[in-house]
RNA sequence: GGCCCGGUAGCUCAGUUGAAUAGAGCAAUUGCCUUCUAAGCAAUAGGUCAUUGGUUUGAAUCCAAUCCGGGUCACCA
């Protein structure tokens, strides 16, 4: 499929008619060369000296000369450098790779094997507005939703509201105090930031009661216990279990503010779901599970009556299931959230863009499906990524240093706006184009940030130094795709001519080899479940491309040939980028 | 304490199927807007790849031990 594939067999050939001995492609080792290096494509010798007892410079240079003779149409000229043996590709070898590839589309890959897969992500609180973390959540859920179905698959998408329990108790009472009736629309604040300041007044006021009851004489931890306010809580919960009407009124009221406010900000980001299930709906599922654990002998009651599973043959520890009092617990409802979302979706693989809080809670959440032998289990898969982090350590509700998802878009786009006003070139947009744009490069910039680092490893956001639209960025690549179009418009209104005829040059060489292996990264990109792969191949094409033409003119070129070549790569370029991009969800300006 | 993840330039991150002089971006210094978009390009400087030992023709990458940071081991969700 890619270029590196078709040369492997022809050398692996090369090496059995030279030596006799039976080679494997295993064997061999072909890179692309370093850009220090003449050559586009690298063997490495070393590991046939001992076997053949020749010096590595002897052995390049027969595998060379061989290669040469035998597939001249290929390769052009080699040399040979300790022991490495670099192989230079013919131009019209790149050419017809550019012809094959002009008009292919890239958003359309299409693999055999095709499966139903569920991704599950974003799985909000309803108690409290979307942060950073949310983010990096939602855009690796998305991004990875998006490049399995590009590869084939059917892809649902899917979310968990979590809409109930004490947390949500808190923000309910507390605006039931001190609310005075207000509402998001009396207010003009955004729903799901109204009812997340009841809930951060909620832990003032916890606090302070608790001080009081300090400072008559009770210890912490009865105080703690004690607080009216969190009293009034834990009734509230036990209230809205039972179903008393005014509380389920009131908590429906308040989570319809929430998701006001989140299907704003969802729309914004541009996440969409195929189906939302709610807790609230879904908590009680797990309960024949225990049923039928108890029966299989899977799960063991304790003397209290409250029911376990032992994992420690497994390497894991003993968990429980179900209380003694009888309800469930969180991975007893996760049990039946799974088997749920199977009857509906018959999945093969249901992908769960989890923290990496979570992940010795998924391991137990698959372990036991896979011991209750349901079907489904083993195409369960944690995707786990990284908190996402301040300077200072952890965001922290209780310390107000989270921040805000609604405020950091703003916050860009406010800044897309400054600057681009600053550099002055859109001079003949529309106030809705240029709208469209801002939200264009801030969305870029954010998304790009939070998908160019490996989703597994934690990240630090400086709120100082982040934002950035140069280098390393989103609207870096944006502009590059800008600037691309740009020449193409160029182009089409006013070709220029030429005369004369020149190689093609080596940086233009390193675009083509570079473009070849966009599919190859989407493949690794699926088999690693890794956005990022993306976004530092999209982050090189551009780099690549503007070193190159920067120095080097289309309009210019050498010869009629070469000028087509050079708007064949334009093409080509902005192909990729705008389908790598895609995959990111992240959009590419025709200008900026 | 058990298990899991991480430690690469001042900062944020790539690079780990072993391979040439370990790469980007930001920050610093410098040069380039009369040629297709300067959100750019070119150049300089910046490294004991946490430490030690091992395997190998060859180790940031594999193995072992140690140090440091984080997560988790809830009748919370």
């Amino acid at each position: 499929m890619g270029i590196v594939s078709e040369i492997k067999p022809i050398i692996t050939k090369a090496l059995t008619d030279l030596y006799g001995n039976n080679f494997d492609e295993k064997d061999i080792t072909v890179s692309l060369t370093k850009p220090e290096f003449e050559g586009d494509y690298t063997l490495v010798l070393f590991s046939f000296v001992k076997q053949l007892k020749k010096s590595p410079e002897q052995l390049g240079k027969e595998i060379g000369e061989y290669l040469l003779n035998s597939n001249g149409e290929l390769f052009s000229s080699f040399n040979v450098i300790k022991g490495f043996l670099n192989l230079v590709i013919t131009n019209n070898y790149f050419l017809n790779f550019l012809q094959q590839n002009y008009y292919r589309d890239h958003s359309a890959y299409q693999p055999a094997n095709q499966k139903r897969v569920i991704v599950e992500y974003s799985s909000p609180n309803t108690n409290k507005p979307l942060h950073l973390g949310h983010l990096r959540n939602n855009f690796l859920g998305w991004s990875i939703a998006e490049i399995l179905k590009t590869t084939g698959h059917t892809v649902y998408k899917t979310a968990i509201m979590n809409d109930r329990g004490i947390h949500i108790c808190k923000s309910m009472v507390t605006w039931q105090k001190f609310g005075e009736g207000k509402t998001p629309e009396s207010t003009g604040i955004k729903g799901d930031h109204f009812v997340g300041d009841y809930y951060v007044q909620f832990g003032e006021e916890y606090k302070n009661e608790i001080a009081l009851l300090m400072a008559d004489g009770m210890n912490k931890e009865d105080a703690e216990k004690n607080a009216p306010i969190m009293l009034e809580t834990q009734k509230m919960l036990l209230d809205w279990e039972n179903g008393d009407p005014a509380v389920r009124a009131l908590w429906q009221k308040m989570n319809g503010w929430v998701y006001e406010g989140f299907n704003e900000t969802y729309k914004k980001i541009g996440s969409d779901f195929d189906k939302n299930y709610f807790e609230s709906e879904t908590y009680l599922l797990g309960k024949e599970f225990v049923v039928a654990g108890l029966q299989k002998g899977v799960f063991y009651k304790k003397e209290d009556g409250s029911v376990w599973i032992d994992l420690t043959a497994d390497g894991l520890d003993e968990k429980i299931v179900q209380r003694k009092d009888g309800t469930s617990v969180y991975i007893t409802q996760d049990l039946g959230l799974a088997d749920k979302k199977y009857e509906e979706f018959q999945y093969d693989e249901s992908f769960y863009v989890i923290a990496d809080e979570q992940i010795y809670h998924m391991k137990v959440l698959k372990l036991i499906l896979q011991k209750l032998g349901k079907p489904y289990a083993d195409g369960i898969f944690h995707l786990v990524y990284g908190m996402v982090e301040l300077p200072t350590g952890r965001m922290k509700t209780r310390e107000g240093t989270v921040v805000d998802a609604d405020d950091m878009i703003d916050e860009l786009k406010k800044y897309a706006r400054e600057k681009t006003e600053e550099l002055g070139k859109v001079k003949d947009f529309n106030p809705g184009e240029l709208n469209d744009l801002y939200d264009t490069i801030a969305l870029g910039a954010l998304k790009f940030f939070l998908l160019r680092v490996d989703p597994k490893k934690r990240m630090i956001f400086n709120p100082e130094e982040s934002i950035d639209f140069h280098g390393f960025t989103g609207p870096f690549i944006q502009y590059t795709h800008a600037r691309i179009k740009s020449i193409l418009r160029k182009e089409k209104a006013t070709p220029g001519h030429l005369q004369a005829k020149e190689d093609i040059l080596q940086k233009e060489k390193e675009l083509i080899v570079l473009l070849e292996q966009y599919q190859v990264t989407v493949e690794q990109a699926l088999l690693e479940h890794n956005p990022s792969l993306l976004a530092i191949y999209a982050f090189n094409v551009a780099k690549t491309f503007n070193t190159f033409y920067t120095v080097h003119s289309v309009m210019n070129a050498e010869s009629d040939e070469k000028k087509q070549l050079r708007l064949q790569i334009c093409e080509l370029t902005s192909g990729v980028i705008a389908s790598a991009m895609h995959l990111l969800g992240i959009k590419v300006p025709e200008r900026m």
